[in-house]
DNA sequence: TTGAAAGCGCTAACAT
DNA sequence: ATGTTAGCGCTTTCAA
């Protein structure tokens, strides 16, 4: 039989309000020998609170849910560590779910969530083109969403990336090594940061006057498959390019894997960039030239935030953030060019 | 204000017993249309009902809680998304931990995860050696370790790999390729794993009747840096060696990096074979040769293992388990050799 | 400084 | 087929 702080309270002879107050330290006005009596049995018969019990009294869990895509993909450790190390920080604690970017499961999640009573959600959102009457409308516990922005406003908050500034530092550099024809082996267009990335892609060449090379363009998805795949064929169908700027590193990679089995030399005939540098980027050779994400800021933020706005010292709306109209706080965080191996 | 199971009630003109069976589906014996009544005022009015609730009177929380080193080591993504998946399946959910083989973070949040009450813990452990008062002693819920076997006798079952046999098969086979100076690169010899791997090494050269050469263990961490570092210092101090069997794929890595900048070229000259195949073998060039773990599956068996063991549904105990005297459950999973392109 | 007791939202045994 | 109600383990107000 477990023991309940009745228990305990019978066994050091107080009420069960004493125990209460020692286990959760708001024990000011306690005389310290009953505070040592009580200690003395809580340690003796090894009591644990059942905070089950406590958060239906206090309307609070501590709990945090965080939804991702799918924690198997390199850019996601990262980010989740980010939020559990905030979290962990001041006791909260965090309920992994994984998306696999399918809506369905995602509703699902959501309001598994919230029937488990979370204090708020963490979420990497999945496509939610079609506004209106999205699942998000049918959360009620505060949401932030995290490196994807998406335009449902139930959401209090966003952190994101410059997305499209990255890129443009990437292809500008890129030029500047006298890479002429550049292809861009880009994500989906239908997801938001692919689309930012493209931006910064065209915004560059723009800038320096010189014309993308035709067909420039080819989507993909944002894996290493895509990218190997997607640069065989341009290889085989023999366009002319020195220059891969790809949507993410899983891309870079793929294609950096075709163009060594072609025996195609990088960086001096071929330059690849990448985006995210996730960890593996700098453990291959030659490492990968990328653009820089704060993944493990990301995440450690998105929890600062949402915790800040949970606990309502409600100052979150501060300095470095940006808000629209409707109090909704966009944390923008900034990327760096990081220059190694795959661009002369 | 939330809405509760006893509005609900009110608004359909029923008790707040037949709310809760047609909410979990108990309601073999509600008539449809009371049913029909009901569902329509909680879609109406958006009721989540709240677990945390029905946690105190059914006594479970359908929670797992998952401890593992860090998730941030490419090996445990892979593990957790198995566990994840299977616990999904039936309604589960998991807490995500990581202890950073720190026994003191270890121990916080096991107490943690009991106070949260949770079902059940799957556990890849820090090292336990002193035995006896440990602080899974102190866990009073079902929990199984996964990965690393420990002494400690509190958990019900484990799930490992052959880490022996497939370290054998794979230093059988460098040898078969007429690799002849095979230099060990071992994790830390605490953790029983990598001393059981060393023992396949051994076993390994005795049957072949190979003599290892001087100095073939390099001891280091399990990690990318460490496999580096080793490889650099050894071509440094000119030690001879045509082959490196390393305890993990990121001291592989490692050991390719160093090999690749000093211009040694892989196969040919020098054999480099891995163990764990985490995803990244295959996404450098070479392709990385080693010793595959059904990583997911180790996750995926664990917590099925768990979940049945929780559920009573007591047959958990049969088939391809083997038990020792305590009733302790352990499953070995079996390994096998990826032969790929770094070796011969 | 400490105790008594109400009540959080729900389930399940029992009653009808 | 549905309703009544005790009670899960805790916190917190109010009283002593």
């Amino acid at each position: 039989m477990k023991v309940t702080i009745k228990d305990i309270a019978r066994l050091a002879n107080v009420s069960t309000a004493t125990v209460s107050m020692v286990v959760n330290k708001k024990d000011h006005r306690i005389t310290q020998e009953t505070k040592d009596k009580v200690l003395k049995v809580i340690e003796k018969y090894n009591y644990v609170p059942n905070r089950i019990a406590s958060s239906m009294v206090t309307k609070n869990t501590k709990a945090l849910g965080l939804v991702l895509p799918d924690i198997t993909n390199p850019f996601f450790p990262e980010l989740a560590r980010g939020v559990e190390d905030r979290a962990n920080k001041e006791g909260w604690h965090i309920i992994l779910c994984n998306s696999d970017n399918d809506y369905t499961k995602e509703a699902s999640y959501l309001q598994m969530l919230q029937e488990k009573m979370v204090d708020g959600i963490i979420l990497t959102a999945t496509n939610h083109n079609n506004s209106g009457n999205s699942s998000l409308d049918r959360v009620n516990v505060p949401i932030i969403t995290l490196d994807r922005d998406i335009d449902d406003m139930n959401q209090f908050g966003t952190v994101t990336i410059e997305n499209e500034k990255g890129a443009y530092q990437a292809v500008k550099y890129m030029l500047s090594r006298d890479y002429r024809k550049i292809i861009h082996l880009a994500g989906p267009m239908t997801v938001g940061t692919a689309k930012s990335r493209y931006d910064g892609y065209l915004r560059a060449h723009i800038e320096s006057q010189v014309m993308p090379i035709e067909n420039h363009l080819i989507q993909g998805k944002f894996s290493h498959d895509s990218g190997y795949k997607s640069t065989c064929d341009l290889i085989q169908s023999n366009v002319e390019f020195d220059g891969l700027f790809c949507g993410d590193d899983m891309i870079a990679l793929g294609a950096l894997k075709a163009l060594a089995e072609h025996n195609i030399p990088v960086p001096s005939e071929v330059g690849v960039v990448g985006f995210d540098d996730i960890y593996i980027s700098k453990l291959i050779t030659p490492e990968l030239t990328t653009v820089h994400q704060p993944i493990y800021e990301m995440g450690n933020k998105a929890a600062d935030l949402l915790i800040k706005f949970i606990e309502n010292k409600a100052n979150f709306l501060n300095t470095d953030s940006e808000h629209n109209v409707k109090g909704h706080v966009t944390h923008k965080l900034s990327t760096s060019l990081i220059k190694r191996g795959t661009t002369r």
